[in-house]
DNA sequence: AGTTCGGACCGTT
DNA sequence: AACGGTCCGAACT
């Protein structure tokens, strides 16, 4: 995948319903939100985290619970998506658009970032999205209103769809 | 209706 | 130079 300098300052977990998710933090905001791993279920113990860090995961934990409920966040917090590239970062930036409910294609991405032609590379940048859920990359479906890919897993993909009434074809 | 195939296109490694 | 979370049309079943 991705080998980026790990620019992390501290992982902290939510707890869903979902099972646990796992934020990372740097100095400028949330980096990195990462699904439930069964295999990862290892309880780590309490760390040191500091004040502002854990005010910006208050705004997360809020987010990633209203997200999961088909609803749209009310406040999100600070993002650094510094590890992304130029390009990565428009089209991140464009997913954020993408309201609870609404589905676009990679064409359509495309297209909202004027350049109608790099269609695949936005599949790309899809999934090299740190954020997910967050930055609902998994609102973007293939042209013919079919699934498409995720990284996360496609069960994943489906269930948040279904939480928002998304309707997907097949 | 559904599926496979081939080429075209673009950013990343 | 090769690989993807693609797309489209054509040619099938």
């Amino acid at each position: 995948m991705k080998s980026n300098r790990d620019n992390t300052l501290c992982e902290v977990p939510i707890e869903t319903r979902e099972g646990r998710f796992m934020a990372h933090y740097s100095m400028q905001g949330l980096a990195a939100l990462c699904f439930p791993e069964s295999a990862t279920a290892v309880s780590r113990k309490a760390q040191e985290v500091p004040a502002q860090i854990e005010q910006w995961h208050r705004l997360t934990s809020k987010a990633l619970m209203q997200v999961l409920d088909g609803g749209k966040p009310a406040e999100l917090p600070p993002m650094d998506l510094s590890a992304g590239t130029p390009f990565q970062r428009e089209v991140w930036y464009a997913l954020r658009r993408i309201g609870p409910g609404e589905t676009r294609s990679y064409g359509e991405v495309a297209q909202a970032i004027g350049r109608p032609k790099a269609l695949r590379a936005v599949g790309g940048a899809c999934g090299a999205n740190p954020i997910p859920v967050l930055i609902p990359c998994h609102r973007v479906l293939a042209a013919n209103s079919r699934i498409g890919g995720f990284s996360g897993g496609l069960d994943w993909k489906r269930k948040l769809l279904a939480n928002e009434g998304a309707r997907v074809s097949g």
